[in-house]
Formats: C-alpha cells, sequence, structure tokens
DNA sequence: GCCCAGGTGGGTA
DNA sequence: TACCCACATGGG
C-alpha cells in the first residue's frame, strides 16, 4: 500500500512497494556510497553501542565506549566484574546511565546464563528464537534486538528505527499508524532477504535522516528529491 | 534556554 | 490497545 500527502491509501501492488524500495536504495546509495556498518571493533563492541545509543546520539554514545575502552572493560568479562555503580559513571555521556549501565548488566548476565559468555554460541542458533530470547532481556526492545542480529549477528533481519518511520511515511509507504513488526515486514517482504542489503539500507536511512530528513524539518536538497511525496 | 538524539519499560484508562 | 512519563547527557 502506498499512502498519498493526506494519508489515504492508494491501489498499489507489491511490485510498486519493492521498486520503490529499491528507487530509494540506489538513490541513497548512489549519494552516500558504501556505509560499511555498524562503526566498531568486535561484535561486542556493537552490542554495547546499540544499548548506549538507545534514544541518544550516536556521539555521546561513542564517548562512553571510549570511557569503557580505556578502562579495559569492554568485554563480557570486563562488564561483568565491574560495579553497577563505576560503570554507571563510566558511561555517563550517553545519558540515562543508571538504567543503561543495568542494562549492559543485564545482557552479560544473560551471555553467561544462556551461552557461558561466548557470543558465538549465542548467534549459532535460529535467528528468530534468539529475537524472542533477546527480547525477554530486560532494556532490549525490538529495535536493539534487531541491531544485535544484523549488525553483530550478522543474520538477515531488518531495523526500523525512527528515521525509517520518518523517511518511510515522507515518501508514502507506511501511513504512520504501523506498529514495528508491521514496518520489518514491509521491508522483509519486499526485498531480497540479504544480510548485506539490510545492514546497508538502514545504514544510508539514518545517514540521509541526519543529514537531511530531521524531525521537523523540511528535505531540502535531499537525495530522494522528485520520488514520489516528499514531505 | 529549547529541542533533539540510531529506545525501553512501567503506569494508567 | 493507546497514550504518557522517566531516564539524562551533550550538541546545535
Amino acid at each position: 500500500m502506498l499512502y498519498g500527502t493526506d494519508g489515504i491509501a492508494m491501489e498499489t501492488t507489491q511490485q510498486d512497494i519493492a521498486q520503490h524500495l529499491l528507487i530509494i536504495y540506489d538513490r541513497l546509495e548512489g549519494h552516500f556510497g558504501d556505509l560499511h556498518w555498524w562503526p566498531a571493533d568486535s561484535p561486542f563492541e556493537v552490542i554495547v553501542g546499540t544499548i548506549l545509543t538507545q534514544n541518544t546520539a550516536w556521539r555521546n554514545a561513542t564517548y562512553a565506549i571510549a570511557q569503557l575502552k580505556g578502562a579495559d572493560i569492554l568485554s563480557p568479562q570486563g562488564i561483568s566484574a565491574t560495579p553497577l555503580d563505576t560503570l554507571a559513571t563510566l558511561i555517563k555521556s550517553s545519558g540515562c546511565y543508571h538504567v543503561k549501565a543495568k542494562r549492559l548488566a543485564a545482557f552479560v548476565r544473560f551471555l553467561y546464563d544462556e551461552y557461558g559468555g561466548i557470543l558465538d554460541s549465542m548467534f549459532a542458533q535460529d535467528q528468530w528464537l534468539l529475537r524472542k530470547k533477546l527480547l525477554q532481556i530486560h532494556g532490549v526492545g525490538n529495535e536493539t534486538a534487531d541491531s544485535i542480529l544484523l549488525y553483530a549477528g550478522a543474520k538477515p533481519i531488518f531495523v526500523v528505527d525512527a528515521y525509517t518511520r520518518r523517511i518511510l511515511e515522507r515518501h508514502g509507504l507506511l501511513s504512520g499508524r504501523e506498529r514495528y513488526n508491521e514496518i520489518q515486514a514491509l521491508l522483509m517482504n519486499n526485498l531480497p532477504t540479504r544480510t548485506s542489503l539490510f545492514n546497508q539500507y538502514h545504514a544510508l536511512l539514518v545517514n540521509l535522516g541526519k543529514t537531511f530528513c530531521q524531525k521537523n524539518k523540511r528535505c531540502a536538497a535531499c537525495p530522494l528529491e522528485g520520488l514520489g511525496d516528499n514531505r
């Protein structure tokens, strides 16, 4: 389904949506190039990053990651051996730091309880089963779970975030009322199932969102200019 | 000073 | 189910 500027649905086919999604992808890749996400040195660092960047500018999360590296505790053993208040102090720059310290500890506890602290063991299982388990960890919601699966585990899952919603809505692919799982299904049902594609597509959407498609602002000189509705 | 940022969970009606 | 709110720092 496609939506006009009034939010009213227009008749479309699956093929229209798939084509529209690929055109957006090509435009963005032509503009931004290959982004090679997620920026991190290891899968564990990716996971820590997904928690620290929750509702937070990425820059502030990177300061916190640098603190963890400086303290030499950016590892499952390191996090689990660090008292909560020390952890919270180190990650202060990422905001909501008492909450996030508990969330990091909760993930590491889960990793040890279920997989002996070994990430490879965790990622060895079926992605949808693992997704269910991740969602049971306190502080891991849809977006964090999917970011872990895609960017740390290289599983073919599409990450839906605020940018994804905003951009797809402005381009008439969403009405604005869809839930997380519906948006994810729209993307995954209309794109080839490939980790590299999902990785790059989401990275492109985030880059577009940061540079052109900001909240409450118009898309001046947007790389998607002229593609249907550009609200 | 105000708004926003690569969310999540708990509470209320 | 659908909102509201707390969590909280740093940059524009």
